[in-house]
DNA sequence: ATCTTAATAT
DNA sequence: TATATTAAGA
């Protein structure tokens, strides 16, 4: 016990996003405890429905086949959990962060857009009890979501319970890439967490979450744009104009109805936008995959991102579109409208 | 009100 | 190490 699974869509071939993984790490007393789902799954709506006789009622009936016992979650999940089993040794990957340098990419691809990452269902907490986390919409449009997937287990806590207290996410590249694609389309200038959450659309993400992730992310940007030319080892070719897109322009409010919508979270359908993307315009696209901003290192040699036909290798993220320089040191200028004055 | 940054905590 | 939390300034 202890063990959860869970499964996301997969698609074997369809998609034009991919990823699903996040992971959720619980630490409370000292020891940690890493749960992580898998991706690629299949979903049991890609699947034949494991609720559904697999066998036609004539047939069943011409044989006296007695019907197969309903299929609980229960045993989605252990099902599920064998074909993770085949997976893994078929070579999916999984990661943990721990010492393990020498990493690996992998081509499976797949999923769509709801994202979710769960908080571990535990309330040994001491203290702290008040917690109040407001979505609100702004204009961007973003579909409502409300369903927080399946989690099936013994355990059964209600997953709206916004009131738990959320483990350390851990971004998977999954989630990142996710994160810097969002980025890269809403351009620098209005790449700030709420937005950015808003428009990743992963459940359980928090602005907090992304505030302290774009921090690190602007950081490594800043170290990219110093070291542009120079390195020990040579393998910066990180420029890239990368036109970004600033075709969304919003004034903080009043928009109303514009086509941002990043897909509907609700538990049905499937979203297939991979990032909003106003008009066709070239989507320069910024797939990528860089060894996650601490210092060249944790996914050394890179691993990249192919996506249905973005070739993810060369970085193409380059903040030099500043709006009157390119310097942040200390709040870059904006075009001042509203006044940081009460 | 939210963002940004630095410092610090887990 | 990665991520969270907080404080202070804007």
């Amino acid at each position: 016990m202890g063990e959860e699974v869970k499964i996301s869509e997969f698609e074997v071939n369809g998609g034009d996003d991919e990823e699903a993984t996040a992971v959720v790490d619980d630490e409370d007393d000292g020891d940690q405890r890493v749960l992580e789902w898998e991706i690629g799954l299949p979903n049991c709506d890609d699947l034949t429905p494991l609720s559904q006789s697999l066998i036609p009622p004539e047939l069943a009936s011409a044989f006296s086949i007695s019907p197969e016992p309903r299929r609980t979650a229960l045993d989605v999940n252990r099902a599920s959990h064998d074909t993770l089993s085949s997976l893994r040794s078929s070579g999916a990957h999984f990661f943990t962060n721990n010492n393990n340098k020498t990493n690996n990419n992998n081509n499976l691809r797949s999923l769509n857009d709801p994202m979710v990452v769960e908080p571990e269902g535990d309330g040994s907490g001491s203290g702290s009890g008040s917690e109040s986390k407001k979505m609100r919409k702004t204009d961007v449009g973003i579909a409502e979501e409300a369903d927080s997937a399946v989690r099936t287990t013994e355990n059964s806590e209600d997953p709206s319970a916004r009131t738990l207290k959320r483990q350390r996410l851990v971004w998977t590249p999954q989630l990142d890439k996710r994160f810097v694609d969002v980025v890269a389309h809403l351009g620098i200038k209005n790449a700030v967490p709420k937005t950015i959450m808003q428009l990743m659309n992963v459940e359980g993400l928090t602005r907090e979450n992304v505030a302290s992730h774009l921090q690190k992310y602007r950081l490594y940007l800043k170290r990219m744009q110093g070291l542009s030319n120079e390195g020990p080892s040579a393998s910066d070719q990180l420029f890239a104009s990368t036109p970004v897109p600033q075709s969304l322009h919003e004034s903080g409010s009043g928009g109303g109805g514009n086509g941002l919508v990043v897909g509907g979270a609700n538990g049905n359908g499937h979203v297939g936008m991979p990032i909003p993307m106003p008009s066709g315009a070239p989507a320069p696209l910024v797939p990528v995959a860089m060894p996650m901003y601490g210092h060249m290192g944790m996914y050394q040699g890179g691993y990249n991102h192919q996506q249905n036909g973005y070739e993810a290798n060369s970085y193409g993220m380059q903040p030099r579109d500043w709006p009157g320089g390119n310097k942040y040191g200390s709040v870059a200028s904006f075009p001042n409208h509203m006044d940081p004055k009460s």
